[in-house]
DNA sequence: CGGCTTTGACCCGCGC
DNA sequence: GCGCGGGTCAAAGCCG
């Protein structure tokens, strides 16, 4: 098998993630999907995982295989959304009641924006992992052509998501000035917001100097941790959103959410708001938490409250407890910035820069 | 009233 | 040293 390899700048901070190796090539061995593969990939970097299963069967893993890999690894990766579709030409894109389209690239050059209207050129990808793998389904003639068709896109694009996970660890390295794990996701959403499963407190936001559109600070509510993230609208295209993380997160997924679920909407904004309570519009439950500036935490039956220094009030938050109750993400539109937004090549990246 | 966002001020690093 | 621009702070204000 051929693979890329990479180096972290800053392996000290990421002891896991000394080196990375993805294949270039594509694989059907489930043993490359092993514990090294998850801790040195780009999940294991942002510690994005505590996803549903699906991206197993993104990646073309049978469901048996999945659940093999699961067990072994300690973040599983995100879930496609249900109605998630591949188009002809290899690009993914996540229709879905969430505003956070999905796009991935099929190649280092070429990205495919999927919209309404071109709908009807969309191969769909609902059969399960097992039947694109192994093909061990019943099918009518059509139904196999289909499904031939099916396998032929997905491997396809799992092929072109490895390269663009290692073109971004690769950019995400070069970055790395100063000992910060940083990398990008543009995703195509009204939101403001990537749901990443994550809580976050949105503690500013900056008017640029080279985009009309303003920046928004997101730092992570969970104690001890030091993740943050910046949102900001694409300059060529506000219709997208560049998240930028920056930092580990250290702990596992709060469980907010009911367990992973297959269905996409559960996760949408309007559900997040309803379970996570009062707020005011898409933000909420995404970015929420009390202020900025000093806070105190602690834990309490099984909850951890985040405390303002000012008021003393609390928000209820789940643990971050056993595995067993981690809820879910969808941090899934991992994207080659500078093929889509030149002006998001690397040089671009200092980490100051942004 | 509590929780969360907004927003102006402040801080800091960098380039000139 | 100064100014610019990005990042952060925290009080005020908004909303359910």
């Amino acid at each position: 098998m051929n693979t890329l390899s990479f180096s972290l700048l800053s392996p000290q901070l990421s002891p896991s993630l000394s080196s990375l190796s993805i294949p270039t090539t594509i694989t059907n061995d489930i043993n490359f999907f092993n514990d090294t593969f998850f801790e040195k990939s780009l999940f294991g970097l942002t510690n994005v995982g505590d996803f549903g299963p699906s991206l197993y069967e993104w990646l073309g893993i049978a469901e048996e295989d999945a659940s093999l890999v699961e067990r072994r690894v300690k973040h599983p990766l995100p879930s496609l959304p249900p109605d998630a579709v591949i188009l002809e030409s290899s690009g993914i894109v996540a229709h879905s009641q969430n505003p956070a389209i999905s796009i991935i690239p099929t190649n280092n050059s070429d990205v495919v924006i999927a919209n309404n209207s071109n709908t009807n050129n969309r191969v769909g990808l609902k059969r399960s992992a097992k039947s694109i793998v192994s093909g061990n389904v019943n099918l009518r003639g059509d139904e196999l052509d289909d499904e031939k068709n099916n396998i032929t896109t997905r491997l396809k694009l799992r092929e072109s998501t490895m390269a663009s996970i290692a073109a971004t660890m690769n950019m995400n390295n070069k970055r790395n000035k100063n000992n910060l794990s940083k990398f990008a996701f543009l995703t195509k959403s009204e939101s403001k917001n990537l749901e990443d499963g994550y809580k976050w407190c949105k503690y500013g936001e900056k008017s640029l100097k080279k985009s009309p559109f303003q920046r928004s600070y997101y730092r992570c509510t969970t104690i001890g941790c030091n993740a943050k993230k910046r949102v900001e609208r694409c300059l060529n295209d506000p219709t997208h959103a560049l998240t930028t993380y920056e930092g580990l997160h250290t702990h596992n997924l709060p469980p907010i959410l009911p367990p992973p679920s297959r269905s996409f909407g559960l996760y949408n904004n309007s559900t997040l708001s309803s379970i996570l309570g009062r707020g005011r519009g898409i933000q909420k439950g995404v970015a929420s938490d009390t202020g900025a500036g000093a806070r105190a935490r602690y834990h309490a039956n099984n909850a951890i409250t985040s405390v303002n220094a000012r008021t003393d009030s609390g928000s209820s938050v789940n643990d971050v407890g056993s595995l067993e109750n981690i809820g879910t993400g969808l941090l899934e539109d991992i994207i080659n910035l500078s093929s889509v937004a030149p002006q998001y090549h690397h040089h671009r990246y200092q980490p100051t820069s942004l």
